[in-house]
DNA sequence: CTGTCCGCGTGGAACGTTCCAGCGAGCGTA
DNA sequence: TACGCTCGCTGGAACGTTCCACGCGGACAG
């Protein structure tokens, strides 16, 4: 104890606390005793009687998946900044949501000052409400409606997509996608190009669900093959995936299939992954501000936990913006 | 406090810890009893009284960077299945030291259990000592010598790269690294490289040192022209890259010039990152066992906590493989 | 001169665990 | 019967903060 330093552990605490009501010597008394003795307050005996600590929990979906780990990265640095540390929780895919729960409610054991959510499946109004009570909820690059979120307009993002592929002239035209976990994300984006698609006159192409590396998919249910859809007939001149990884999957799918892309087919992703720049890759996409989604997202639960953000929550929507690279190009007119 | 089930604080404490010495009809009343009363442990107490945490901290650098991405996923999950869980600290890259080091600082202040290193740089004897007494460390990934670490052969990896480089025929191949970060690896591997060559008594190439995206490049501290040393009249017929990210970098340097990989530059790279095996990439790499050394470097954490490890650091090497792919071919008869 | 108020600092309670010394009952043994 | 040992449980101290009620002395107003 650096009372040793001529004063109680009161004003010390005071003076390390920066609560005003000390004078000026003393705290300077008591601020050369910290030096000279070393002294550090010990967080966790602060963190017991406050009952909270200055940890923000994590959720990510997939570190693999550089959208994660983009958004991961973006978020520890604004965390920290605010002085605030980040704890990551991986969780998989696969739908597994009792894992998900689970990672939660550690999360809560920890006593995390707020939870942000990069990824989410699973619902529980336990787990939910054990939420509520104790510690603020952000979603960011998703959006739910049970917690505060900041999120790219899935719809606008769409839209800027379609638009571009009809603009190139292209009129069969297929919405895919991969997604399981971010079913939310990718029915707005299906949505989006429904209605940009119909914006344009133009007949919306077959919803596509793919199982990435597989040669098989399905429409509304239905078993297809992936070769004949994107070749048939009536196959399609390209498609919008609902996001980066399934658009790059469909690319190499195209490769060994030896489809051209963009001369038979024009992709576009979402999200616009550093991956998605690569020259090899070179993938048209719709762009996610991840920067912008990280701060936003970290200054949403910053102000519920000082109070300056109440009532409702608030859904910040941040706008996207089309990345045209060489995975697109006007359809072939001998088609 | 749940001893209105009939029992003092210390039984039930006894209960939650397991502690033996605890009658079986006692355990099971103290056992409805929370059940009953949803009592949770208030593990912000325990880690008060303990003084320490179930934290394992981790020093990443650079999440936009797959490899230590997939690192990170990796390291959170066998923290997870241990009971721990993991603070990531992201500490960019660039040599930025003292952002580093205040970093290690931070995770000492919140008292975690432990450090892994995926990246480190920057020395400093104060922060060395405190660890030394606080908390365990292990290097995950590279090799330092003042904890234990746990990582792949740099000079067997670089060795099998050499190797087959000469074993498909090429005799002019150079050393290219864009690293600043983990220069021990990447010396390693040079040496690994140079012995392999002299072995094969072949005459070693020139060691180039790139920061990617530059037209420039250096060769014992002299400026060169990359596209010279890659194409001049001495110019090479392969190129040994220290990590998958500055390999992509240059077989898109390459392609920028009209360089053909691999007709006209055999590369391979090290690290084998998940985006080295798209197609359209199909980069000849080293393969970094990621699974077994999270797990190894895991383990070693907390074998020193448990003091199950004891004694002078261990340093586990282990075996890389080469993964082939199209990224190598014999060089041109004519050249 | 007295009463009041304010600025500054103090001491102790409280937080919920873990840890430890100790105690009583029951049992086996001399 | 008496003694000692073991098992099971208990009560209190300790951990290092924060928070709060209070006390003291000086300044200022009446």
């Amino acid at each position: 104890m650096a009372a040793l330093a001529g004063v109680s552990k009161s004003t010390v605490s005071n003076v390390i606390r920066g609560t005003d009501g000390v004078a000026a010597a003393t705290r300077e008394r008591v601020d050369r005793a910290i030096e000279i003795l070393g002294y550090r307050p010990n967080v966790l005996a602060r963190q017991f009687v406050q009952q909270r600590t200055t940890i923000l929990g994590v959720l990510v979906g997939d570190l693999d998946n550089p959208f994660y780990a983009e958004m991961a990265k973006r978020i520890e640095r604004y965390a920290f900044d605010a002085g605030y540390t980040a704890m990551f929780c991986n969780i998989e895919g696969e739908g597994d949501e009792d894992f998900a729960l689970s990672r939660v409610e550690s999360l809560l054991e920890q006593r995390v000052a707020g939870i942000v959510f990069l990824a989410f499946f699973g619902r529980s109004p336990d787990v939910q409400r054990r939420l509520d009570a104790t510690a603020p909820v952000v979603f960011a690059g998703l959006r739910e409606d049970w917690g505060d979120s900041v999120s790219v307009s899935d719809s606008g993002g769409a839209k800027l997509a379609t638009e571009h592929l009809i603009g190139l002239g292209h009129r069969r035209i297929a919405y895919l996608t991969t997604d399981h976990v971010e079913a939310r994300a990718s029915r707005a984006r299906l949505a989006g190009y429904r209605s940009a698609m119909r914006a344009a006159r133009v007949k919306a192409g077959p919803a596509i669900t793919w199982a990435a590396d597989s040669e098989f998919a399905t429409i509304k249910g239905q078993q297809v093959s992936l070769v004949d859809e994107l070749t048939g007939r009536r196959g399609v001149t390209a498609v919008f995936c609902s996001n980066d990884l399934g658009a790059i999957g469909l690319l190499e799918f195209a490769d060994r299939h030896g489809i051209d892309v963009p001369g038979q087919l024009s992709i576009v992703g979402f999200d616009n992954v550093q991956l998605a720049g690569l020259a090899r890759i070179s993938l048209t996409t719709v762009s996610q501000p991840f920067d912008d989604i990280a701060r936003i997202g970290i200054q949403a639960v910053l102000g519920r936990l000082s109070g300056s953000i109440t009532g409702p929550f608030r859904h910040e929507v941040v706008k996207p913006s089309l990345v045209v690279r060489t995975s697109t190009a006007p359809p072939r007119a001998s088609r």
